[in-house]
This record gives C-alpha cells, structure tokens and sequence, in this order.
RNA sequence: GCGCCCGUAGCUCAAUUGGAUAGAGUACUUGACUACGAAUCAAGCGGUUAGAGGUUCGAGUCCUCUCGGGCGCGCCA
C-alpha cells in the first residue's frame, strides 16, 4: 500500500468508527471516498451522510453533523472538515504525508504506478485479428491502440496478461486471397484473367504478384490449377502475415501468441468442440446443414455450425478457438472487436456458455468506427477499390505517437472523428504534444541542473509546501490508482486523461516557480526531486499509452 | 422492420459508473519571455447534457417514449 492508500485507508476507518460511535446504525457501512472535482470541496469528499439517510432516519446533514463530531481527526491525519452541500463532509489532509510520494518514485522507477489490484488474475486480451487478406487499416489502427494501451494498464494494475492475435488463415477468405494473386499474376504476365467476384484489390496483392513475376517469371503459368493454387495460398499468407507482424511491431505492438485458424483444423479441436456441444444437446440436423441452438442461451436465431457442402462456418472453429482460451487456463476473455461485429456477441457468448463456462468470462470490447476529416470534410473510403487509408500511410502522414495518442485519448466505445490536419500539425494545437513538451522540458532542467551542480535531494521535501507543489505531488500519488481503475474499467484512456492533468499541474508549477535557484540550494534539491518524479511518472503512463517521451524535442 | 452503439460548449472529447456550481483541449478576447524550452502559463467568453415524461435526498449517467446519426441483422468472414 502506498502512501496515498494509507492516507484514504485511515479516513475510511475513522469515518466508519465515527459512524459506529455516533450510533447512527448498526449496520456495517461501505466508506466511499471521491477526489471532489473542486478543490474548494476538500481533498477528499464523502456522501456516507446521503447514503445513511434512510438507515438512521434523519436528514443528511444532520447525520453528517454527528458524523464529523465523532470523528478523531488525529487518527486519520486530517486537517480540518466541512460539511458542505446537500451533506457532503469535505476533508483537508495534512499535506506531509505527500513527500513519501516522491521517495517511492525515487525506488520504484520504471515501476511506478504498479500494483495488486487484479491480484494476479489471468486474462487475454485478443485483439485487430484482422485477416491477412489485405493491409491494415484505420479502424485497425484503433484497435490495435486501444487493445495494446488495454492490455498494458492490465499488466500495470497486476493483472496477468496475455496478447493474442488470432490468424484467419483458414476458410473461404484465403481461397480468395490465392485467386485475387492468381488474378494479379496473370495480369502482370499480360495474360488478364477475370478478377473473382469478391476478391481482394489492394496494392499488397499487386505487389505480390509483381513480386512473384520478377522472381520466378513464368514458372506458374503452366503448373495445374491445384498446384499453383496451394503455392500461391501459401506464398500470399507468408508474405500477408509478416506483412501484419511488421506494421504492428511498427506500430509499437507486441503479441505474446499468434494463434493459427488452420491449427484448429489440423488438430481436431474443432471436432471435439462440435462433439462437445453435440453431447451437452445444443446441436440439431437441419436442411442439410449442422446448428447451433444458440437460441437457448438467447440469441435471435440459431447458427449453424457445418454448412450443407459440409465446410464450416467461421463460427465453427471460432468456438473451438474459444474452448482452447478457456482450457488454456484464463479466467477472464477480452475481445477487441470492431463496431462491424457485434452482431457476432450472443452468438459468441451462447457458444461459450453451451460449452459449459460462464458467459461473463468473455467480455467483448467494441471499438467504433473512425471518421477520417481532411479540411473540414469527410473522407470517404471504400474497401472495394481499395483506397481505404492503411494504418502504415497513416503513421507516416501524422507520426506514429501522434496516431497512438489520438486513439489513446478516446474512449473506445465513441464514434470518432480524426481530424488529420490537426493530428499532422506540429504545433500547440496538437495534445500530444503537450505532455511530450512537459517531459523534454523536466529533461532539459535537469541537464542545467547537472552543468550548474544541483543534485536532486529527498532531505528536504518539506520545503515543498506551496500550492503548485502540492497539486503536482498530489497528481503523481494519484497515478497508481488511476492506472487500477482504468483497469478495473476497461478504459485505457483515462490513463491519457491523467497524462494531460500532470502534465499541466507541472506547467503550471513551472511558470509559477524557479527550480533552479542559486540562492536557495535546499529548496532547488528538493524541487529537483519533484520534477525527477514527474518525468518517471510522465515516462511510465506514456508508455502505457504506447507514446515516447522525448528527452528533446 | 428488429437489435446494439452513440448524441454533452462553435469544433474534438471528458465526467471517479447515481453526487456538489457538468469539465479539459481547441477556437475567440485579454495579459505574461533581458527567468531553468512561450509546443508554456494566467484570466475571460462559451451549456435547457437532442427532446418529453418517470424513478429519488440527488440524473449527463438508470427506466419509457420520440427525434437524429452509426453499425449489424448470411449455410459470408
């Protein structure tokens, strides 16, 4: 527990004791704290009077009243109380205890930020799985953001996390992807051959082709239809999936497993899958086609599973997909999905839940869709002609820190528009600079400090007593718990929230104070340790949002 | 037609999951560099939280309806 825990910890007790001595209920009462929005309302706020009214039968503030009368204010380092409003109880701390915050910087590092709130719980977080039929793009670009910053705050709050890409190697897609190559080849060779019907006309798949002509000529022309079909389903997915693996390392993005489609087939999971679900009732023989009574676990139609050719559905091997997650031990399933599907969430939730687990286990994670805005207006897109803007043109045109911080910053489930002048622009206009500036600045004072022979010191924090200082002291101590509730609530980007608040409350001490003070060494050692606790702290939440934190810029 | 998501300052978005006078950035108007980086700071302007009911001490948040936008609704993936 850190020092701030401490701190609210003991306030929660002595309310709790106050209430119990004020006999105000015999009930044991949950003591829930808030940072008031307004510092006028105190450093922390309690509605415990609001929420006894009913309890004790009497009016808020008059059980606040009783509350703060009984309260030993002593035992839980408080300054002083109000009672303010409807019957909120305001309570000012003493400040002092604030210095262990910046000592606890000093040891933790990197760490920082770090704690047990997801004691060790095992969760995946499955994200983009896009297929490798083509490039990525902007969507993709959110989600992989989102999904990335998610997984990393998870493993900040101390939660066990692992990163899986699913591969849909398999399936009618990749049939596709070998005749839109096919298609490409002969027509690179001058012999035009009609495109398929729903094949893929991105670049990628030109440059293939391409590729496969200057290496190997004519070589394919007259193989059989078969033979060449598998080399070039083979070659294409090699080639699309390295492409994927480099655009996410690009894009400061690591997964812990690739999970291959194709493996479910080859290793009959799909079967027992299906012979599990067979044998709990949940499959019935219809038109010639194998279904999922996914109704039963409220779906609005049942699914079928094997189609009357006898192929699957993408569902089938989706489920067994599903069944491994589970078998391989993980107690909490997130998906990562694009607002496109989530159609696909009863159906999804039903399997889990016919296969036996509870269907909480999964939960799914719906990022909306972008809206690209160059000068004012829409962009529009389109899949078919492949002029979709890809995730690696975007990070070239803006930079990649400004595309993860743009996408950092939003919460997932809002439609958003990205503003690509404003995102490309170098200038003040652009949030993401505005931390990355707090951060090269505290690095260039401390450059200073060293040619000027200031060394940063923790002996005399207790100098550091003005409001400026108290407000960036307070802002680092708040960070561990800002990444466990981020956590504990999916949303990444109150993490990005956090950065923009540190980093102003820095600013704004920094235009208000000289660090670097000749005359006062005492004062400069102890602000030097400050500002040397705001770059950690600056440093640690970037990183969880996947953003650099420049020493220059 | 049905289902899910969304609607908050001129614009882009927050809001500790039911708490106080709804906050930031940006834009606009002022002011601050012979001070450690002005990509900064200080102050001002800006709101019937799409609309109408309801639930309660208390609603942007929960419920119902209406309006507007997005996305789904396949033996595609």
């Amino acid at each position: 527990m850190n020092a701030v825990e401490k701190v609210q910890q003991a306030i929660k007790l002595a309310i709790s004791n106050a209430v119990e001595k004020a006999e105000l209920t015999t009930e044991q009462v949950d003591v829930h704290l808030e940072a008031p929005k307004d510092k006028a309302n105190g450093d922390y706020a309690t509605n415990i009077a609001m929420q006894l009214t009913r309890l004790a039968k009497k009016p808020p503030r008059a059980i606040a009243e009783a509350i703060v009368e009984n309260l030993d204010k002593d035992a839980a380092n408080i300054e002083n109380v109000e009672i303010a409003g409807p019957g909120f109880i305001n309570i000012i701390v003493k400040k002092d205890y604030l210095q262990e915050v910046v000592k606890t910087v000093m040891e933790q590092q990197a760490e920082y930020g770090r704690t047990n709130s997801g004691a060790g719980e095992r969760i995946q977080v499955e994200f983009v799985s896009a297929n490798p039929t083509g490039d990525l793009h902007l969507g993709h670009a959110r989600g992989s953001s989102v999904g990335d910053s998610l997984s990393n705050v998870l493993g900040l709050a101390g939660y066990d996390v692992s990163r899986e890409y699913y591969i849909n190697d398999a399936g009618n897609q990749i049939n596709n992807l070998a005749l839109s190559i096919e298609a490409r080849y002969f027509e690179a060779l001058g012999k035009p051959v009609d495109m398929p019907e729903d094949g893929y006309r991105g670049q990628d798949i030109k440059d293939i082709a391409d590729d496969l002509v200057k290496e190997y000529g004519e070589k394919f022309v007259n193989m059989s239809d078969e033979e060449r079909f598998e080399a070039f389903r083979k070659h294409g997915l090699k080639v699309e999936i390295e492409k994927l693996q480099q655009d996410l390392a690009d894009f400061r993005v690591e997964f812990d497993v690739w999970y291959s489609e194709s493996s479910l087939y080859e290793n009959g999971k799909i079967d027992k899958a299906l012979q599990k679900l067979r044998d709990n009732g949940h499959i019935y023989e219809q038109d010639g086609a194998t279904w999922f009574r996914s109704t039963t676990f409220g779906d609005d139609k049942d699914r079928v599973l094997i189609k009357n050719d006898g192929t699957y559905t993408y569902l089938t091997p989706d489920i067994a997909y599903h069944e491994d997650k589970l078998q391989r031990g993980f107690q909490k399933l997130i998906n990562v999905w694009g607002a496109d599907h989530h159609g696909y969430i009863p159906r999804m939730k039903a399997a889990i839940e016919a296969l036996g687990y509870d269907r909480e286990t999964l939960e799914v994670s719906i990022i909306q869709m972008v809206q690209l805005y160059k000068d004012g207006e829409k962009m529009k897109m389109s899949k078919r002609t492949g002029k979709a803007v890809t995730m690696r043109e975007l990070v070239e045109l803006v930079g990649l820190d400004a595309v993860r911080y743009f996408f950092a910053m939003r919460s997932g489930d809002t439609h958003m528009d990205f503003d690509l002048d404003l995102a490309v622009s170098q200038s003040n206009e652009n949030p993401v600079y505005y931390s990355q500036y707090a951060h090269a600045r505290i690095c260039s004072i401390l450059r200073q400090a060293e040619e000027q022979g200031f060394t940063a010191s923790l002996d005399h924090l207790d100098l550091l007593t003005s409001e400026k200082e108290i407000d960036v002291l307070k802002k680092i101590g708040d960070f561990p718990q800002a990444v466990a509730e981020a956590a504990r609530q999916r949303a990444p980007h109150r993490v990005t929230t956090y950065i923009q608040e540190l980093a102003s409350n820095f600013h704004s001490f920094y235009n208000a104070n000289k660090v670097l003070d000749a005359s006062n060494e005492d004062l400069t050692r102890a602000r030097l340790a400050l500002i040397t606790a705001v770059k950690t702290t600056l440093a640690n939440a970037l990183k969880a949002v996947g953003v650099a934190a420049p020493e220059k810029m």
